[in-house]
DNA sequence: GCATCTTCCGAATACCGTTCGGCCTGCTTT
DNA sequence: AAAGCAGGCCGAACGGTATTCGGAAGATGC
């Protein structure tokens, strides 16, 4: 099964730690030294530090941030997406193949009426109406989907604080 | 006004670029030369390639993937929020505000009925409340929301591709 | 076929990543 | 309270990497 969580038990963050996340979560190309001086520690123990966050899965991974326009996939979408039936077999179909389907940033399953979310990004409109026909409407766990159209996406912040 | 886009025209990307692009958007702290070797052109060239790419916005900047139940905040929801008037001045207040406040992960201006979905992280039901009643249901351009949790978030692919 | 412009490469150097031994701090043991 | 122990931090050293620059190769226009 599946329930093995791959992750160390739990030594808390310190200051250091939030430092060195909040860094690296706004530009992860930043030289190990200069991160260093920024959360004032030496560049051994920073390193060391940068190790320890990524083996406990703290920090999963670096990644650039494309402009998808760019890449020729201008047009985005939120798509919801009803299972015909709640059981696990049919989540489980449909988890497993979501995520890799052509397009798809992101699959969010969520609590409430709708059962998936899909952020997808696609080339043009007749792109995503073949996505939704050829993926999920002939997908045999999905019951009814609905897209809506997004208009623009912003980034929020991507290391959270709790606000008061 | 805000209509000025800060990007070059367009010089469309070749195959080089898109395998820069690519690895980039998969293991952002690669080495130089290492992406170098693995698109096949020589380090130098690669290190212009790159800057290129930044300074075409083609590559918005790099980023670490933090685990935010490591962060203190494991519950994510998606809130639906309607404005009360859909007036330039009401989108333009809201939109100004919605990507700083505390939690938000992205924003999205949707077509449809819903004027905006926000995917927020908070440390737990409480907090999740009291972010919708502060800052949402008393901001003057906001009608109503839905919140909807999040059981899982799923990435899928960041260097979308058409799917044939 | 020549001039020009662009792009790529490879060598050189300055910089950085990474390891390692030793020190300091705080905790346990007696 | 002193000795012993463990963990973490630092700084120096070295091996590897980033970045610059001059020149060569290719493309473009006349």
């Amino acid at each position: 099964m599946l329930w093995a969580v791959p992750k160390i038990p739990q030594p808390p963050l310190d200051e250091v730690d939030r430092s060195i996340v909040r860094v690296l979560a706004q530009n992860a190309r930043i030289a190990n030294n200069a991160l260093a001086d920024e959360v004032g520690v030496a560049a051994s123990t920073c390193l060391a530090r940068v190790r320890s966050l990524r083996d406990r899965g703290v920090i999963r991974g670096f990644q650039a941030d494309v402009d998808l326009s760019a890449l020729g996939m201008p047009l985005q979408a939120m798509i919801s997406v009803r299972l015909r039936a709640h059981t696990r077999e049919q989540n489980e179909s449909f988890r497993s193949v979501a995520p890799g389907l052509p397009g798809v940033l992101e699959v969010f399953h969520m609590a409430g009426s709708d059962d998936y979310l899909l952020h997808v990004a696609v080339a043009d409109s007749d792109a995503l109406r073949d996505f939704v026909v050829d993926h999920l409407t002939t997908h045999p766990a999905v019951g009814q989907t609905q897209t809506n159209l997004i208009f623009e996406r912003m980034a929020g912040s991507r290391f959270p604080e709790p606000g008061r």
